[in-house]
This record gives C-alpha cells, structure tokens and sequence, in this order.
DNA sequence: GCCAACGTTGGC
DNA sequence: GCCAACGTTGGC
C-alpha cells in the first residue's frame, strides 16, 4: 500500500464537503496537471491511503485521511462544457484527465498545519510539500513520513 | 493583494 | 526545439 497527500482549496472542494456525502465517498477530479494525471493514472491504487490537504486557505493543512477505491479513470468534468474544471482539449476516445474515487476514512482531531510540517523539517526534509515552489495537488509520501505526521495529531 | 515559482502556450 | 509571455498556484 502507498501513501499520497491531495490538495484541495476548501473554497472549492472542503472535507466537509466529502463528509457531508451520503457514502462519504467522491471522485477526486479537476486535476489538471499533467504530473498529478500521471500519479492518479497510473500510481494509485485501491486500498492506497492519502491526506486530505487544504490549501490557499486561512490555516493551510492536513485535514482528514481518505482512502482510494476507484482506480484512475477518465475525469468526467473535463467533458462537460458546464463544469469550471472543462477542458475541450480532452476528448472520450482520448481522456487528456484522469481521476480517481476516494472515501474518507476519518476527520483529523485537528488541523495538522503547514506551519507545523515546517517546524519539523528536519524529520520531513524530503517531504514534498515543503519543497521550495512545490505546487504538484497530488504528492506521494512515504511510509516513514505518513507515521511521523500521523503522530503529531 | 503581493509575488515567487512554476507550467503552458504559441510564434518563430 | 527554443523561449518569451502569460496564467496559475499558494503561502504570506
């Protein structure tokens, strides 16, 4: 099983939007960079645990714990001329985007802020987030970093 | 609102 | 294929 962090603007799309669903459960779509495609499409698994990650927000951060349980496949809101995430570049015969469904596993107890991840570079000194001018909305994180984060909560 | 960093676009 | 211009991201 492998670890990844998705951002999300919780302007846009929050946690308690996903928890308000009666699943708990959304497709993780509007991805619209190539490398991120690439890590939906092709990396993540089933069963593939991620951190739900607010961005661009008052107090940036970790947020929840989702799991993958649908597989990469074609981003649907790239064909629908409705949607802000459409793109008329992707057609079905030749998706250009790629998403994946996730179902969230728990809320946090609370915000494990950006500020604090940067407190502890040390320890996350290869985490992807804190990398100078990271703006990849999907990062993978390893087994190591997913507990030590884990154990700040 | 600012701005650094980075990705994409498109002319050549 | 190069690269300048432009748009976006996202912390602050």
């Amino acid at each position: 099983m492998q670890y990844w962090l998705l951002k999300s603007e919780p302007s846009v799309y929050s946690i308690a939007q996903l928890a308000a669903l009666p699943g708990q459960t959304d497709s993780w779509d509007g991805v619209r960079n190539y490398q991120a495609r690439n890590l939906l499409r092709d990396q993540m698994r089933c069963g593939d645990q991620a951190f739900f990650y607010h961005s661009n927000t008052k107090i940036p951060g970790i947020v929840g714990i989702v799991q993958v349980v649908r597989e990469g496949y074609p981003d649907a809101t790239a064909f629908n001329p409705q949607s802000p995430s459409y793109d008329p570049k992707s057609h079905a015969d030749a998706p250009r985007w790629y998403s994946v469904d996730v179902h969230l596993l728990r809320q946090l107890r609370r915000t494990i802020t950006l500020a604090e991840l940067k407190a502890h570079a040390d320890k996350l000194a290869d985490f992807p987030l804190l990398r100078r001018g990271n703006r990849l909305s999907v990062l993978p994180v390893t087994a190591e970093q997913w507990h030590f984060i884990l154990a700040l909560e």
